[in-house]
DNA sequence: TCATTAATTTGGC
DNA sequence: GCCAAATTAATGA
């Protein structure tokens, strides 16, 4: 995990749980608290003026979520919702930066934790430039199992539907669909009962 | 459990 | 790429 939970809990964390489709903050909302996630799955997603959603970003276990708005005086640019059951620790804004500056090896994990999450952001945005629909879903699929420790081919299931990889990548559903079947009979993945072996 | 809703898939344009 | 329709899975009363 990113920080020590008993740390955390030395600086005012407390922890919260939430259900599937439960939100956890929404877009405009001022931060008030760190969010990290003990267990469970987060989406961040922007609904977008046509009212279909993007997703931002999917994080789990271990993980912070929009930590970098306890650094700046901004709102929430996305909205974060539950995927799963959650169990999520909160720390105050003014805790946590008073943890950061008493405890240098947290500042510095924050910080490597930052610098990799925006190097992703630059290859997924890269590749979701592209015209081409396998280029934009092959850069999901490497994205999501450079997060896995299971390396070997076909084996890492994808914990995404159809559905959220159209709204990560930007492409409709049935573009989706198709390319993925396409991707399988290329032999760049497996489908299995309906999820996508990679 | 059954009914409703959401997701998936196919085919037509 | 878009839309409609059929099938299947998930959700909730």
């Amino acid at each position: 995990m990113l920080i020590d939970i008993d740390l955390l809990s030395q600086y005012g964390g407390f922890t919260e749980t939430y259900g599937p489709s439960d939100v956890i903050f929404e877009e405009g909302d001022l931060p008030k608290f760190y969010y990290q996630i003990i267990t469970g799955t987060v989406k961040l997603s922007h609904t977008n003026e046509e009212g279909k959603e993007l997703i931002q970003s999917i994080l789990s276990d271990g993980q912070s979520v929009c930590e970098l708005l306890s650094f700046i005086k901004e709102t929430y640019p996305v909205n974060a919702i539950a995927i799963s059951e959650c169990s999520i620790i909160m720390v105050p804004k003014t805790d946590f930066l008073q943890l950061l500056d008493d405890h240098h090896q947290a500042a510095l994990d924050v910080r490597q934790f930052i610098a990799e999450r925006l190097y992703q952001k630059f290859i997924l945005m890269q590749n979701n430039a592209s015209k081409y629909s396998n280029v934009r879903i092959k850069g999901i699929l490497a994205y999501f199992k450079s997060l896995s420790e299971n390396q070997s081919p076909y084996s890492y299931e994808l914990p995404l539907t159809r559905k959220q990889l159209a709204s990560i990548t930007g492409l409709r559903v049935e573009t989706v669909i198709r390319t993925v079947k396409k991707m399988e009979a290329d032999k760049v993945l497996k489908i299995k009962n309906r999820k996508i072996y990679f």
